[in-house]
RNA sequence: UGACCCAUGGUGUAAUGGUAACACUACUGAUUUUGGUUCAGUCAUUUAAGGUUCGAAUCCUUAUGGGUCAACCA
């Protein structure tokens, strides 16, 4: 089966036509990417966009992508993040080429300074990091060099070698480059290319007390690994200059640096310094929290890799800022959803419904259902239908405003699968509460041999009393009360969302739900997206709620 | 007060000097045994002002607005 004839023709973004002219020149026979993530936090719909970019744009101008690990701050980095990334990737659908990270260039990147040195390009600085602060200058005022410039190279590499050999303490010397201490762009005012911690790394152990600056390991790891476009974000724009200086001094591969705009989403946070505060100070129950847009929270909300992937091909790439809508990603979860959920009946907050007339009190009969109407091979399901029924205790009221299609005093609607009904009677408790509706049914009504002629245009789902099983169902809100909380007055937690968790601890479920799997997607009926959680045991099954269904009624409209 | 980046509907992207397109949202209407899906339709003089040109969203100038840069973070 082709697609081609109706497939939607998509321009070139600025980064496809930046490739396509370098193939198009012969600059390269092939390109190279790779994602650079740094192991101290999980991954975030900020790097899916990045991750589908970088592995998107190889397969489809063919070449590799590198996965490779930013480890150069041993402080904040560790191995459980580096798990968690990588199951993350392969979740969303992409094989890197090769598993590497910046600490297995720590040797080369040492004797990349060393050339550096040797050049009178790079010297040792002992000057307090207060001190090198001020006297870097401001934005608009220039800086100025101490004294530790103008040692001799010899002085310089006998120096940076005991900076090595941890003859001293942290923050006693620095290596830094030797650029232009009055350049408009801060970063070139000599800047930091290694510094001292005598901290254990989680890769190399205690091998180093020096670790590189970003500056002094991402570009050269590229150049080591032949990236051909190293792709980043908007604000290492200014990084750009300090990048080809020292690949045009070290005299190395020359990558190539292209920086496009992050995305962020609506009503929520996209930062990792957030994320981890909202995860330690419990405002959500964890990094995978299904409210969170880390992926992993995604994937146990029940996102799916295809939506998530389409997302971010469909949202495009540029160099603006932008805050993009959610209901564009959840847009695409439901058009994925829609084609693979299977549909099940449940209710969540209860209303009985008697049906006075149906045979004999103990009556019951098995009735089927499609899997899924919108997928011919999706087969179908039993589902036990009796004299005694739930529906939802919404889908009644007493005095419905006009265009109500849903059940009412002495009116009929359909049970999805099942027969029409008509309410008769309304009993309440003494305080008033609906505790029961008697309804009757029209036997010619059943669904498939309906030859009742009656047309309703309401369409309920229901589930037996006496055959619903239970399960607890939990329903995701935003989670923030404002379309951007960073850019709000004031703290960003300020914002959050006291709603964004409701949880049905009883929902009445019908009784093919109960063999649910965890790759399994459904729809509730009228309800929206719902996915099995990681808390479901033998006692209870859990479900979340991935997305709901988009409603087009409005009450009063 | 400096340098750099950016500016197209409510949102995100297109239009590559030839008369604003696609998707989402919202709103109409049709279909429907999910108020879902599907289908049809409606919603922009491209931040502003000048200039170049037969012709400008596109090129130039200025203004305005937004963002980034003064971490021994990445």
């Amino acid at each position: 089966m082709s697609t081609t004839a109706n497939k939607e023709e998509r321009s070139l973004n600025f980064l496809e036509e930046i490739i396509e002219a370098d193939l198009a020149a012969g600059k390269y026979k092939t390109i190279m990417t790779r994602f650079p993530p740094e192991p101290n936090g999980y991954l975030h719909m900020g790097h899916a966009t990045s991750i589908c970019l970088n592995f998107g744009l190889t397969k489809k101008y063919g070449g590799n992508t590198n996965l490779r690990f930013d480890d150069t701050n041993p402080v904040t980095e560790d191995t459980e993040y580096v798990e968690s990334i990588k199951n993350d990737i392969k979740w969303l659908g992409f094989e890197w080429a090769n598993e590497l990270y910046a600490s297995d260039y720590f040797e080369q990147l040492y004797n990349m300074a060393i050339t550096l040195i040797k050049k009178g390009l790079a010297y040792v600085d002992d000057s307090s990091s207060e001190a090198i602060a001020e006297q870097k200058g401001t934005p608009t005022q220039v800086g100025r060099r101490n004294e530790y410039a103008d040692r001799s190279i010899e002085e310089n590499l006998q120096l940076f070698a005991g900076m090595r050999a941890g003859k001293y303490k942290d923050g006693e010397k620095v290596l830094r480059a030797k650029v232009d201490m009055s350049s408009p762009n801060m970063l070139m005012r000599d800047p930091l290319l290694y510094r001292i911690k005598h901290a254990h790394h989680h890769r190399t152990g205690d091998a180093w007390c020096i670790y590189p600056m970003y500056d002094f390991a991402h570009g050269q790891s590229d150049s080591i690994e032949k990236i051909t476009h190293s792709i980043c974000t908007l604000e290492f724009v200014p990084h750009r200059e300090l990048y080809d200086w020292l690949i045009e001094k070290l005299e190395i591969y020359p990558s190539h640096q292209y920086e496009f705009a992050r995305r962020n989403l609506t009503y929520t946070v996209m930062s990792k310094r957030k994320l981890l505060q909202l995860v330690n100070e419990k405002h959500v129950a964890g990094w995978d929290d299904p409210r969170m847009p880390t992926i992993s929270g995604m994937r146990r909300r029940g996102y799916t890799p295809e939506s998530i992937r389409e997302f971010c091909d469909r949202i495009g790439i540029a160099k603006r800022d932008n805050v993009v809508d959610i209901s564009l990603l959840e847009f695409f979860v439901r058009e994925d959803l829609n084609k693979r959920a299977l549909r099940r009946m449940v209710v969540f907050d209860p209303v009985k419904v008697v049906i006075t007339n149906y045979a004999d009190a103990d009556g019951e009969e098995i009735l089927t259902s499609e899997n899924n109407p919108e997928d011919p091979n999706g087969g179908t399901r039993e589902i036990p239908f009796s004299n005694e029924i739930y529906i939802e205790r919404e889908d009644f009221m007493e005095n419905p405003p006009k265009k109500y299609f849903r059940l009412a005093p002495g009116q009929m609607v359909r049970l999805k699968s099942a027969y029409i009904i008509k309410c008769e009677e309304v009993i309440k408790d003494a305080e008033g509460n609906v505790t029961e509706l008697r309804c009757t049914y029209i036997p010619e009504s059943k669904s498939g041999s309906d030859t009742s002629g009656i047309h309703v245009k309401g369409t309920l789902h229901w589930v037996s009393v006496k055959h619903a099983i239970t399960a607890e169902v939990r329903e995701y809100d935003r989670l923030f009360k404002v379309e951007d909380p960073s850019s709000e007055e004031g703290d960003f937690k300020d914002y959050i969302n006291p709603d964004s968790l409701k949880i049905v601890r009883a929902a009445y479920a019908e009784p093919a739900l109960k063999n649910a799997h965890f790759d399994e997607r459904f729809q509730f009926v009228r309800k929206g997206y719902f996915v099995l959680d990681k808390d479901s045991s033998t006692s209870g099954m859990v479900f979340n709620k991935t997305v709901g269904l988009k409603d087009g009624w409005k009450a009063g409209k």
